[in-house]
DNA sequence: CGCTTTTATGCAACCGTTTGCATAATTTAA
DNA sequence: TTAAATTATGCAAACGGTTGCATAAAAGCG
C-alpha cells in the first residue's frame, strides 16, 4: 500500500554479501559479530541509508514500546495542571531515553464492558501503565493483576497500597517543612487551610503539621485546621472568619497558591501586615508565587522528579518478569521568599 | 518471546469455520460479507475474548497510527506553558478518536546527522507531523517535502508560508478587539506593551491595534507601543516609565497576564485607580486573570481548538495522497472584566 | 595431529494481519 | 437454458524483521 520503495534489511544484507540474521545481530547488537563483517554491515547500511522498520521490529518482538499515561477523564482542567504538567514532561524525558512513546489515554469511558485501557492492553498497543491514583479504582487495579500487566501509579493510592508500585511526593515530611520553617521564623500560632481532607495528600501534609507541633512542642488547636475549596474567594473568606477568634494565628499554611492569593489580598484589606503580622506559606510554586505582594514562601514539590522516577520504574518492571514492587517518595523542599520574613531579615 | 498465549485471527476463522481472510474482512468492515457468516465471526470473536492485535496490523499496513509532536528543546518551560497545554490537548483529543496516537518528540538534538525528528519518519514510527512554528526551519522543512511527509504548523511560519498548512490564532483580528473594546469603553489613549518584535504573533497584534485605531480615525502614538519581556517587573517599569510622559495613556494593552500582573501593582502603588484612571486589558486568560485586582479583561485566544485544528488537517493529509495546503486562523474573543470597565456599568 | 570447544554465520520458520487473485455460488440477462 | 455478471469466500503470498538450530571455521588441548 504505502510504499515509498525502501530500504529493507534484505537490500542491507545482499550489499553486504551476508545473510538476513547477521545484520540483525548487529543492529541489535547481539551475540558475537567478527569486527570485519561488522564494519562491512555497517557500511553497506550507510551507502544506502538504511534504518530499520520499527513497525515490524515492534511486531517481530511483540513489544509496542510504548506506555500508556491514563488522564482523568473528568477533570478537563488535566492539561493546565501545572503538577501533572510537569510530571508528564518527566515521564516522556525517561520514556524517550529508553525508546518507548507515550499513549495518553482517558481512562473514563467504557465500551461493550471493555474500558479504553483494557483495550490499548488487549491491543498490546502498550507495554506498561503510568496512571494518577484518583483513576486506581479497584477494578481497574484488579484487572491489571489479573492481566499481570506492568503499571505504576503516580501519587499514593487508597488501595492496593502494597502490592502496587506507586511514587508520590512526600507530603508528610513537607507538612513539617513548612511548620519548621515556619517555627524557625519566630512564628507561634500556625494555622493550616487544607484542601479536600478526602484527599490522602491532605490527610499525609496534615499529618506532618501535627507531627512537626508536637515535635517542637507546640500544642495543636484543632480551631486552626480549617478544609475549604482552593480557590482565592476560599483563601479570602477563611482569613477574614479565622481573625474573628478571640485568638488569631499569626502563621497560615495554604495548601494552595491560588488560596494563598485570596489570603493575600485578604490581608491587605484587613490592614495585616505580611509578613510582620501574619507569615503566609503554600504548598506548591506556581509561576505567580514569586510575583505576589509579598512573594510567596512555598513547599516546592518537585513533579518533574515523580514523573522520572515513575517512568523508570515502569520500565524496570516492564524489563524483567518479576520485580519487586516499590514505593518512592521525593522530599520537597522550602522556597523562603518575604511571605514568611518575620525578622526582615 | 513474550508470548502470553494470545488468541489469533486463526483461532478466530477456525472457530467460526472460515478463513482468516474472511475474519479480516469483518474487522475492516471491507468488501462485502454475507450477514450469516459476519455473524458467526463477530460471535466467535466475542466467545474467545478477541483483541486484533495492533503491532501486526501496523506492521501490515505499513502506517503507525501515530503523529509525531515537536516540541522545543530550548524552552525547558514547555510543558508548564498554558499555551502549548492546551493545544496539546486539543491535538490529542482529535488524534484519539481518529486511532492516532501521539508521540512527542524534542526537536533539537541531532546524531550522525540525523535529527531526532528525520529518525523517526524513517522507522516509521509516525504517519505524520506537527510542529511549533519556531521549530519549523527552513532545513527541516525541505526535508519533509524532499520526503514527501505530511505535517501541520503550529503558529504561522516565518519559511514556506504559503506552500505548507498551518494554523495560528488571528492575532491580527485580536488585537483590533482590543483595541475596540477599549474604546467602546471610552478610553481614548491606548497604548501597546508588546513582547519580543521579532516574533510574528506580536507583530500581527500590532497590525491589529494600528488597523483599529486607524478605523476609529483615532492616530497611533508611536510612544506608546514599547517592547519589553513578559514579565511582571517589565511591566511594572514600563508603567511608571510611560507616566512620566506629558500626554499619558489612559490604556493599556499587555501582551501578557504577566506582564499585566505588574501594571497593576504599579497602578496601585502610583495610586492611579484601574479602571477609572487607568484601563487594562492583556491578551491570554491564564487562571489568575480572573483573581487579580481587579479582574483583569483579556483576549482569550482557544488554543484548544488550535490544536484540534492542526490535528484534523494533518489527519485530513495523511489519508489522501495530495492535499492541497490550508491556513487556519482561530479567532479570538474579549472576556470584559473589571479592569476596563471605565464607567462602572 | 585428531578431537573437543568456541566463535561466526547462514537457513528458514515465525510473528498476526492484509490483500490480490482464484474460485465457487448465486443471480441476471438474453 | 446457458453464458455473463455479480457476490461471497478461500488460498497463499506478502509485510520486514528476529531467533532457534545447524553448521562451518577457527582455536584450544592433550
Amino acid at each position: 500500500m504505502k510504499s515509498k520503495s525502501n530500504v529493507t534489511i534484505k537490500d542491507v544484507a545482499k550489499r553486504a554479501g551476508v545473510a538476513t540474521s547477521t545484520v540483525s545481530r548487529v543492529i541489535n547488537n547481539k551475540s558475537l559479530i567478527s569486527e570485519e563483517t561488522k564494519e562491512k554491515i555497517i557500511e553497506a547500511m550507510r551507502e544506502l541509508n538504511y534504518f530499520p522498520n520499527s513497525l515490524a521490529r515492534n511486531f517481530a518482538n511483540g513489544n509496542a514500546c510504548a506506555i500508556g499515561l491514563v488522564i482523568d477523564a473528568n477533570d478537563n482542567n488535566t492539561f493546565s495542571n501545572v503538577f501533572f504538567n510537569k510530571s508528564v514532561f518527566g515521564i516522556e524525558t525517561v520514556a524517550q531515553n529508553n525508546g518507548y512513546n507515550i499513549l495518553i489515554t482517558n481512562g473514563g469511558e467504557e465500551k461493550n464492558g471493555v474500558t479504553s485501557v483494557e483495550k490499548l492492553i488487549l491491543e498490546r498497543k502498550i507495554d506498561g501503565l503510568i496512571l494518577p491514583s484518583v483513576m486506581a479504582k479497584k477494578k481497574l487495579i484488579k484487572k491489571l493483576f489479573e492481566l499481570d500487566f506492568p503499571f505504576v501509579i503516580l501519587g499514593e493510592p487508597e488501595n492496593f497500597k502494597l502490592e502496587s508500585s506507586w511514587v508520590d511526593i512526600n507530603n508528610t515530611q513537607g507538612g513539617e517543612l513548612a511548620v519548621n520553617h515556619l517555627i524557625q521564623k519566630g512564628y507561634k500560632r500556625i494555622a493550616f487551610f487544607s484542601g479536600n481532607p478526602k484527599a490522602i495528600f491532605s490527610q499525609n501534609r496534615l499529618k506532618g503539621y501535627r507531627q512537626a507541633l508536637a515535635s517542637a512542642g507546640l500544642s495543636v488547636d484543632e480551631k486552626y485546621i480549617v478544609y475549604c475549596e482552593e480557590t482565592p474567594a476560599a483563601g479570602y473568606n477563611l482569613l477574614k472568619e479565622i481573625f474573628k477568634m478571640p485568638q488569631p494565628p499569626d502563621a497560615v499554611i495554604c495548601s494552595d497558591n491560588i488560596m494563598a492569593f485570596g489570603v493575600l489580598r485578604a490581608a491587605g484589606e484587613m490592614g495585616l501586615l505580611v509578613p510582620k503580622e501574619l507569615g503566609v506559606l503554600s504548598f506548591d510554586n506556581y509561576p505567580i508565587a514569586e510575583y505576589t505582594n509579598p512573594p510567596l514562601t512555598v513547599v516546592d514539590v518537585d513533579t518533574y522528579s515523580l514523573g522520572e522516577q515513575a517512568a523508570s520504574i515502569l520500565i524496570k518492571k516492564i524489563g524483567h518478569e518479576k520485580e519487586v514492587n516499590q514505593q518512592t517518595l521525593i522530599s520537597t523542599s522550602i522556597i523562603a521568599r518575604e511571605s514568611t520574613n518575620l525578622k526582615g531579615e
